[in-house]
DNA sequence: CGGCCTTTGAAGCTA
DNA sequence: TAGCTTCAAAGGCCG
């Protein structure tokens, strides 16, 4: 609740905590922006000639557009650090890591004293923490990149970035940073008040059956995020697909994300249209992909809005670590949708979606401006259900 | 069939 | 620049 926090510093939440990193990092952000240069986009797309010509035969041929041709770069580059997961894991990884700050890619290859405790066992440094139980996400799918690739390289990256025409996207303020924790600073988040209240749906104790941080903790999360896993369904490998930023194996999302629709008999698909590049997933996002099926898991449900309110509580209830491996990660994905869409702008997607029936509602209402967050609120919360010690 | 619900965070927009 | 708006994922529900 970026909003009601912006003002006010005496709101511990993790949007407080947000703010307290970023004063630390932009010294950093300048160095990880070069992480994933285009030096190495352009040769990915010079020496991946082949490799497309190769991959063809999986898939039909396609006129790719300006995006596609990024987007398949994007594919190319992800397969390569599949494949290249299969190696053994470099040593230099985890001595980049121990140098400061962790600079890689944190969920395919966090480093093990990420946890200034040593939490995160060995095994986990190496897969990706977002669980795609469907598809993959456009970018939690490229996880699986080793620090090679986002490794902080000479700063041309940067400047290329910045002279490209088209680009107008700012470069995010380096949140690396941010998780330079101090150690023995493992702070338990004090819940804001915007997250304890208005219950809509009748939660049940499950949403913290189990406080996080343990379930985290333990490698019931990381562990899932097997090659296997990233690999896709079935084995399949994410170069079956279009794009693997774009194409889960199944789901919703395989169309949404490009308005690539299957059967193009239609009159519209005829049409050429642009695709559709969604929003970078934000940290919240990740750990709700990565945590939901533990969440359906323990407490059966299916509603995604009553889960969305037991995660929502649980994030809150994260350590700042914890959070700060989603925010780093986050981060990182931001990064590379900038670097692969320099162009793209979050406006881009405005008006995609109909405008919400209570937004209407509301205008017609009694055209006195609202905040939105008041609107939320107050549309969607008649009255919390549960007592806030179960919350 | 498509919008709603519900969450947080990022980014765009507006006054 | 503060505050507001929209979108991102998910899947059951409902009109």
């Amino acid at each position: 609740m970026p909003q009601l926090n912006s003002g006010g510093g005496d709101d511990l939440g993790a949007n407080d905590e947000m703010i307290a990193f970023k004063d630390e990092g932009e010294q950093d952000e300048k160095i990880e922006e070069n992480a994933f240069t285009e030096g190495d986009l352009a040769d990915l797309k010079s020496s991946l000639v082949n490799e497309s010509e190769i991959s063809q035969n999986s898939h039909p041929p396609v006129v790719r557009t300006g995006h596609q041709e990024e987007q398949r770069v994007y594919e190319e580059k992800h397969r390569e650090h599949l494949e290249h997961l299969n190696d053994v894991p470099k040593p230099q990884d985890a001595g980049m890591y121990k140098a400061s700050t962790y600079s890689g890619y944190p969920f395919l290859m966090l480093p093990e004293h990420y946890h200034p405790n040593g939490q995160v066992s060995p095994s986990a440094n190496k897969v990706a923490v977002v669980q795609q139980p469907h598809g993959m996400h456009p970018l939690t799918s490229l996880l699986p990149y080793s620090n090679e690739h986002f490794n902080p390289s000479p700063s041309h990256l940067t400047s290329d970035m910045s002279q490209k025409p088209g680009v107008h996207r700012h470069q995010p303020h380096d949140l690396s940073s941010f998780y330079s924790l101090p150690s023995g600073g493992v702070g338990q988040i004090t819940p804001s008040m915007g997250w304890q209240s208005q219950p809509v749906y009748p939660l049940s104790s499950c949403g913290f059956r189990q406080p996080y941080s343990s379930s985290l903790a333990s490698n019931s999360s990381y562990s899932r995020f097997s090659h296997s896993l990233i690999m896709g369904p079935s084995g399949m490998h994410p170069t079956g697909i279009p794009h693997p930023a774009i194409v889960p194996s199944s789901g919703r999302q395989e169309h949404d994300q490009f308005d690539i629709k299957p059967h193009p008999e239609s009159k519209r698909e005829r049409e050429p249209k642009k695709p559709v590049i969604k929003k970078p997933l934000n940290a919240f996002m990740l750990y709700m992909k990565e945590m939901r099926a533990k969440v359906i898991a323990e407490c059966t449900l299916k509603e995604s809005a009553a889960i969305n309110q037991i995660l929502g509580r649980r994030w809150h209830a994260l350590t700042r670590e914890e959070q700060a491996k989603y925010y780093e990660l986050a981060r990182k994905e931001r990064q590379l949708h900038m670097q692969l869409y320099p162009s793209w702008s979050a406006r881009d997607n405005y008006g995609k979606k109909k405008r919400r029936k209570r937004d209407k509602q509301q205008d017609s209402a009694t055209g006195e401006k609202r905040s939105a967050f008041a609107t939320f609120k107050e549309d969607s919360a008649p009255a919390p259900i549960l007592p806030m010690e179960v919350l």
